[in-house]
DNA sequence: AGGAAAGTGGTGAATAGTGGGGAAAAGTGG
DNA sequence: CCACTTTTCCCCACTATTCACCACTTTCCT
C-alpha cells in the first residue's frame, strides 16, 4: 500500500523520480493515467488490469462507454524507469495534469496520484476541518 | 494491447506515421476504417477479422445491417506501411474524419483511433469530472 | 560528522518523425 | 492502342525526441 505525500521536480524532458518507498511496491510493470480531478494516477500492473478489465467489459454501443475508454486508456502509459529510478511523462498527460517543474506525489492507499504543487496546494490544504468533518458525516465515517 | 495519445502530422501526400509504440503491435497486416464518433479506426488483423465475421452473418434481408455494412467495410482499407513506418490513407477516409495536417493518434485498448487534433481537442478536453464520474457510475466502474 | 542513498541535472548517441525527389504504376482521354 | 497526367511507392536527408549514462547536490541515517 502507498502512503505519504513527496515534494518532487519533472525536469525539463519530462522526467519525474519515482520515490524510492513506492518503487519496490510498483514493480517494474506499471501504469500511468489520467485521473478524474485533474491529477494524474499511478497503478501498479494487477490494479490496472483490474480497471481495463472493467472498461473492455463495457458495450461498444455506448457512446459513454467509447468516451470513457478514450480518457482512461487513451491517455494511459506502461511506464520505464531508468536506473536513477526516473520515469518519463508524456507531453500529452503533462499538459492535461498541467504539471509544472514542482509537482506533489501522494500515495492514497492502493494507487499513487501526481499533482502540479500549485493545483495540490489550492485544491487540498485541508484548513476547513468542519467541511471535512462533515463530507465525513455523509459518507458515514 | 494500445496505450496512449500521441500527435503526429499527414503530410501533403497524405501520409500518416504509425507511432512506433503501436507498429510492432500491429503487424504487418491491419486494416483502417470509419469510427462511430467521427475519427478512424485501426485494428489489427485478428479485431478486423472478428469484425467482419460479426457483419457478415448479419442477414442480408436487414436494412440496417446492410448499412452497418457499408459503413465499416465500405471504407475501409488495409494498410500497408512504408519503410518509414507510414501508411497512406484513402482520401475518402480522410475526408469522413475532416483530418488536416495535424492528427491525434490514440491508443484505446484493443485498438487505435485517429482524430484531427481540431476536433479532439474540442471533444476530449474532459474538464468537466462531475460528468464523467457520472457516467462511470452510470456503468458500475 | 561521515558515509550512503536519494534526487536532480546535463551530455551524447541512437532512434523516431517529417519532408521531399524521382521512378514506377495506375488512371484518363484522345 | 498510345500518350499524358496523376497517384503511389521507395529512397535519401534533416530535425527533434528519446534513452542510457555520468556527475553533482542534497537528504537521511548511524
Amino acid at each position: 500500500m502507498f502512503y505519504g505525500e513527496f515534494a518532487h521536480t519533472i525536469d525539463v524532458k519530462g522526467r519525474l523520480t519515482i520515490p524510492n518507498k513506492f518503487r519496490n511496491l510498483l514493480g517494474d510493470d506499471f501504469y500511468i493515467t489520467r485521473e478524474l480531478d485533474g491529477g494524474l494516477t499511478i497503478y501498479d500492473k494487477s490494479k490496472w488490469l483490474e480497471l481495463e478489465s472493467k472498461l473492455n467489459s463495457l458495450p461498444l454501443t455506448d457512446t459513454k462507454a467509447r468516451e470513457l475508454r478514450r480518457f482512461y486508456l487513451g491517455s494511459s502509459c506502461p511506464c520505464e524507469v531508468d536506473k536513477q529510478g526516473r520515469v518519463l511523462i508524456p507531453i500529452a498527460l503533462r499538459n492535461h495534469a498541467k504539471l509544472n517543474t514542482d509537482v506533489i506525489i501522494v500515495g492514497v492507499g492502493d494507487h499513487i496520484e501526481v499533482w502540479d504543487k500549485k493545483l495540490w496546494d489550492d485544491k487540498y490544504q485541508f484548513d476547513d476541518y468542519d467541511k471535512l468533518a462533515k463530507d465525513m458525516e455523509g459518507l458515514g465515517i
